[in-house]
DNA sequence: CCTGAAGGTGAGCAAGCGCTTAGGCAAGTG
DNA sequence: CACTTGCCTAAGCGCTTGCTCACCTTCAGG
C-alpha cells in the first residue's frame, strides 16, 4: 500500500469533480436527494453523509441550490453524451434508435439514484438553473426526433405522429430512474435490451432478426 | 339569486369529500403539492389557497401527512378503477387494452394535477400509509398483465416479456402526469388515443383497422 | 333565553432550517 | 521564525416550519 490508488470499489463517477471534498460531498448530495428528494434534505444531511460539518458545505458550493444545479447539470450532460453517440453512430435508423435506447435505459437503470435526481428534481432548480437545464432536455429531444425521421424518411419506420412519439419514447426511458430498483430481479443491460426492442416496435420498424 | 347551486365552472372532482371546508383544503392541497412538491408546500399555503387561518388545517386532518394520503387514496382508488372497468369489459384483448391504456391515460392527463401528486408524492408518505398505497399499485400491475396475459394465449400478442412490458406499459402511462401541461397542443383524448396505439404496437398486437 | 356543538381565528411555541462568522490547524514559502 | 493559504469546525443567528391552544362566532334545539 502506499502509491497512489483509486478506490474503485464501484464505478467512480463524478470523477470530474475536484477536489476531493466537493466530490465527496456531491456524491453524498446525490444520494440523500435520490432517497428524500431535494426539499426533503437539510444540509445537515449532506454533510454528515460526507463526514463533514454542516458549515464544510459553503466552502464548496455557494449554496443548496448549487449542489443541485452541478449534479443536474453533469448528470444531463452525460445523458446527453449518452444519446448523441448512438445518435452519431453509423447505420440504419433502427439500428441507431436500438443503440440510443438501449444506453440511455442503461444509464437510468444504472446510475439510477443520479438519473432520479436529474430527472425528478427539476422544478427545485432556481428559475436560470432550471431554463438552463431545460435547454439541454430539448437537445435530447431533438436526437431521438431526429433518429425517428431519418427512419420515417427511409421507409423503415411506421410512425402517424413523430413529435408524440418522440416524447413517448423519451418518457418510457426517462421513467426507468423512477422504478428501477437494485434489489429488483433485472439488470440494467437487460432492461435496456427490453427497452430498445419496445421501442422498435412502437416506431413500427420491421420485426429485426 | 339564491337558490342552491353548484358552482361548476370546471369539473368538480372530490364530490365524495365532506364536509365543504375539507374539501376546499384538499383541492387546495392537491393544487399546491401538484405545483411545488409536498415538502416545499407549507400548511400555510394549503390553508392560504383555501382561503382559511392554518389552524383551520388541523380541524379537518390530523396532520399534513393525513392529507396527502387522503389525496392519494382517492387518487388511486379513481385511477384502479379506471383500469378495471376498462380491463373487466367485453371484447378481445386488444380491444380491452387498448381502451384500458385510452381512459388511464386520459386521467391521467386531464387530472395531470392531481395525478402528479398520487403518482410522484409516494415516498412522503409515512410507513404504514405508503404499503397500503403500494398495495393499490399491485393491483394496477395485476390488471394490466392480465390482460395482456389474455392477448398472449389467445394469440393475438407477441410478448416475449409479459411482467417487463406490463411494467413498461404502465411506467409509459404514468409518465404522463409528468409532462403533460395544459398549455400544450395535445388535448388528454388524443394522447389517450395516440398512447393506446403505441402501447398495441409494443406487444405485437395485428395492426387493427 | 340558555346551552352545546361545530367550525373558525390570532398568537405563538418548540424544533429545525439554510447559512454565516470567528477561529483552529496543518502545510508551504520567505 | 513569521506569515499566508486552504480546509475545516463550533457556535449560533434569523427565520420558517408543523402544529397547538385559548378563545370567538354561528346556529339548532329546548
Amino acid at each position: 500500500m502506499g502509491a497512489a490508488q483509486e478506490t474503485l470499489g464501484e464505478e467512480q463517477p463524478w470523477a470530474e469533480v475536484s477536489p476531493d471534498a466537493a466530490r465527496r460531498l456531491l456524491v453524498a448530495a446525490v444520494g440523500a436527494f435520490a432517497e428524500r428528494g431535494y426539499h426533503a434534505t437539510t444540509t445537515r444531511d449532506i454533510a454528515g453523509r460526507a463526514g463533514m460539518s454542516p458549515a464544510a458545505l459553503y466552502i464548496h458550493y455557494k449554496t443548496k441550490e448549487e449542489l443541485l444545479h452541478r449534479i443536474s447539470r453533469l448528470g444531463h450532460d452525460k445523458a446527453l453524451t449518452i444519446l448523441r453517440t448512438a445518435a452519431d453512430s453509423d447505420g440504419t435508423a433502427a439500428e441507431r434508435l436500438s443503440a440510443a435506447v438501449r444506453s440511455f435505459v442503461r444509464w437510468h437503470a444504472g446510475h439510477h439514484t443520479t438519473a432520479r435526481v436529474v430527472q425528478y428534481e427539476l422544478d427545485a432548480l432556481g428559475e436560470e438553473h432550471r431554463t438552463e437545464i431545460v435547454a439541454l432536455r430539448r437537445q435530447s429531444d431533438a436526437a431521438v426526433r431526429e433518429i425517428i425521421n431519418d427512419g420515417v424518411r427511409a421507409g423503415e419506420f411506421d410512425v402517424p405522429d413523430v413529435p408524440g412519439t418522440t416524447l413517448a419514447v423519451l418518457s418510457l426511458c426517462i421513467d426507468v430512474a423512477r422504478w428501477f430498483n437494485v434489489a429488483g430481479r433485472r439488470t440494467p443491460d437487460e432492461v435496456g435490451a427490453l427497452y430498445a426492442d419496445l421501442v422498435l416496435r412502437m416506431v413500427g420498424a420491421s420485426p429485426q432478426k
